[in-house]
DNA sequence: ATAGGACATCGACATCTGTCAATATAGAGG
DNA sequence: CCTCTATATTGACAGATGTCGATGTCCTAT
């Protein structure tokens, strides 16, 4: 059975999206859409997927992400957590510690929902 | 004679850097694109990009755009000036109207930033 | 069982953001 | 010059967001 729009989380809300620039997006699909635009505007959000992407085995653990910042554990956390929740990063725990991956799909969507060449 | 990094447009800021997946992005980049991508982290802005690009001839003038949101015109106004600061709006002045269009590059490029294939 | 380390959650706070009403500016037509 | 219309700017305000210190939870090792 399938989700109803409310329970989607935003990476699904963008998977079904044409490109802005080929029509209209209803305020609907905006309204679905801007939370995980908004995921990725900011800086640190943004430092946050580019290591995890291009950490060894394409995870990292969030104590290599924390030292990479001048910022508190609990300030990474909470970055770490709406990165989650929109769908961009995945979670794991193995042990003590906790290994975050990209979603590449969520990204490559979201880049066409933006300059895509196709649907 | 090259522009400081200071004076650059968000647009240019990102026109530059590798996919976020290829490799860390630094502190700095981050600071510098991380405006762009706020730019469009709004469902109204997200909107009004995609009225504007697929309108007739590619361009919109402001009264257009007012009549399909249920906001006020200087709200509407914000919106836009943000765009444009931003480079991904281009405003055009003819008569008493202003008419803007995307910046399909700035679009590209941000789209290759997030899923890029290529840098 | 107890202690310690890794990570998450909570509560507080300052700043940023989206919105509006009021007002300003600028061009076109009388 | 005066007015009307289109758009921008200003000032105010509520709500969202980024940050921190303190604390909680869960796992491991002793």
């Amino acid at each position: 059975m399938s989700k109803s729009v409310l329970e989607l989380t935003p990476v699904e809300a963008v998977a079904c999206c044409s490109p802005v620039t080929r029509e209209p997006l209803s305020a609907e699909a905006a309204d679905r859409v801007a939370p995980l635009v908004k995921a990725i505007a900011d800086p640190v959000r943004l430092r946050l997927v580019s290591l995890v992407a291009s950490h060894a085995d394409g995870e990292a653990c969030v104590c290599d992400l924390n030292d990479a910042f001048d910022l508190s554990q609990p300030t990474i956390s909470h970055h770490l957590k709406l990165l989650h929740e929109s769908g961009i990063l995945d979670r794991e725990k193995r042990g003590v510690w906790v290994y975050y991956r990209v979603n590449r799909d969520a990204l490559r969507d979201l880049a066409t929902l933006l300059g895509g060449v196709s649907a």
